[in-house]
DNA sequence: CATGCTATTGCAAGAAGTTGCAATAAGGAA
DNA sequence: TTCCTTATTGCAACTTCTTGCAATAGCATG
């Protein structure tokens, strides 16, 4: 069945709906599986959906991550981008070639766990994007 | 003496040069001390130098982060703000109420060597985003 | 299946951020 | 001081992102 309407009662639940929209956009991200910008996500989407328009990208991405169905990251330039939400993991840029790794989560874990108790947040975000150069560059 | 000749050697040792409009802007982050987005440093650095246009705003801003003068967050809208550069430290954001946190690095520290061990590359950023839940949100 | 509520979308206008290129001005050298 | 190289800026055109509002369409209810 239909990736996309495994989400459905998610939405339903929390008083939203499923759109074509939000369908067209979802298998997008889970297609391709890495990060995409709002502008590739358009491109992608529209093809189903020839209608789409980017205001409506940008909305559904932002609803996406704050339900957790699509996390967002930025990249260094300032600029988010978005992937479907599955196993949690952080990534590790380098400034100078821009080759990136992929850092796993259970790396922070205790370091989350002091964070939290020290600051009495219930820290709720794994995906963070680190700066560095890598063992060629440095 | 004024505080922004202070970088000029900084500066010269790498082949750039100080500028009045480099001056204005780091001027006005030393003097403001938080975050300001690039807009707000627009409006603040044009009462010094009413020609200064906001193309160079943007490219000083990301020059004096790129070279340690200055740090970029962003703050979980996608957008960048920048702040002088002095102690390291990073932030802790509440979703829901956007209150913030400041968190010092040596709460990071271990975690950063780990890190570099098990990546091979050298972390060259001290200014991260975190985001969750405050005691009052959760 | 028809109706009603309201979440969601598209549109249009605007704000924020980027890029190429020619003119300007730091600052090293004579 | 004057000259010269080239880093830096301003301008204009463009792309990306945001916002308010009226029209649309999920989906719950009867
Ligand atoms: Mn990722
Ligand atoms: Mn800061
Ligand atoms: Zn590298
Ligand atoms: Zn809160």
């Amino acid at each position: 069945m239909s990736v996309t309407l495994d989400y459905v009662p998610q939405l339903r639940a929390r008083g939203y709906r499923m759109t074509s929209q939000r369908m067209a956009i979802l298998r997008v991200l889970h297609h391709f599986g890495g990060h995409l910008s709002p502008t590739q996500v358009y491109e992608q989407a529209r093809k189903q959906l020839p209608n789409l328009t980017e205001t409506t990208v940008y909305r559904t991405l932002e609803f996406l991550a704050e339900h957790g169905l699509a996390r967002s990251a930025h990249m260094g330039n300032g600029h988010l981008v978005y992937e479907i939400a599955q196993h949690e993991h952080h990534h590790l840029i380098c400034r100078n070639c821009g080759n990136t790794v992929e850092v796993k989560h259970s790396l922070l874990k205790t370091m989350y766990q002091k964070l939290e108790s020290s600051s009495g947040y219930k820290l709720t975000d794994s995906h963070l994007t680190f700066f560095g150069l890598c063992s060629d560059c440095k």
